[in-house]
DNA sequence: CCGATAGATTTAGTCCACTAGATGATCCTC
DNA sequence: GAGGATCATCTAGTGGACTAAATCTATCGG
């Protein structure tokens, strides 16, 4: 079963950075972030290295910059947080979640025809 | 707004004993949670103390005795991580994580069966 | 070559969850 | 009332995420 992947808050949004651009400069993920929320190019910089160790990222050596990469999948992230929250509050049960989901969140007409739209193709495999 | 509620993993686990049985003592609670996985007495009783000084839970004095209850109910911080996911990974989109929960986790055709029956009454509405 | 600049690395500190041993208070039994 | 059991509190340490200043290093323009 492939390491679990634990990510925090910002380890997160540095990752989706480099999933959506596939490869970036330390600089330009700093920016990127600075989009949302102040965060020191050091602070950026200290992550980069904490999600290198962890396996998450790589780098390549480019002239005199390093450009980082993504070496675990979005899909992989996304499959193990999803899971805990699955396993820790919903006890496992997809259709709790998808409940819970559908009583206490504001879903739209359309949002609600899409997931009607996903059930029917799913039923049909 | 009300508070965020932001719980550790133990915590967590902590709360949803007491939800459960609405009101124990400390050791109860360990022993609880000693049936899935093995913890100290001690630290439950400091993390009670944690949940209590960030008002998710208090206690009432019973002989010599301290019986916890919960300040917080369990919507609130169901709400409060599911939102998290939500917002976080999926960018706020119930549909998006429905789809991703059909194609990427295993569900079973009864649950497949209760998805589509909360669909149903839900669209009644 | 020299300074400015941009990047990388080192170092340090805060905060929080979690862990648990040591200590102290209280009660129950004999 | 002495000894043992039970419970609460105190103290301390680990580890991880996050923050950012300070420092080192290499390159480029002149």
């Amino acid at each position: 079963m492939s390491t679990a992947v634990r990510l925090g808050r910002v380890q997160l949004r540095i990752m989706q950075v480099l999933w959506a651009l596939r490869r970036a400069t330390a600089r330009e993920i700093t920016e990127a972030l600075n989009a949302d929320e102040p965060i020191a190019h050091s602070t950026v910089q200290t992550l980069l290295r904490g999600l290198e160790a962890k396996r998450a990222i790589d780098h390549a050596v480019e002239g005199r910059t390093f450009v980082f990469f993504p070496l675990v999948r979005e899909g992989q992230v996304v499959r193990s947080v999803t899971r805990e929250l699955l396993d820790r509050v919903f006890g496992g049960s997809v259709s709790e979640l998808v409940a819970y989901l559908l009583k206490h969140e504001n879903v739209s007409t359309e949002e609600l025809r899409e997931i009607r739209r996903i059930i029917n193709e799913r039923s049909r495999k």
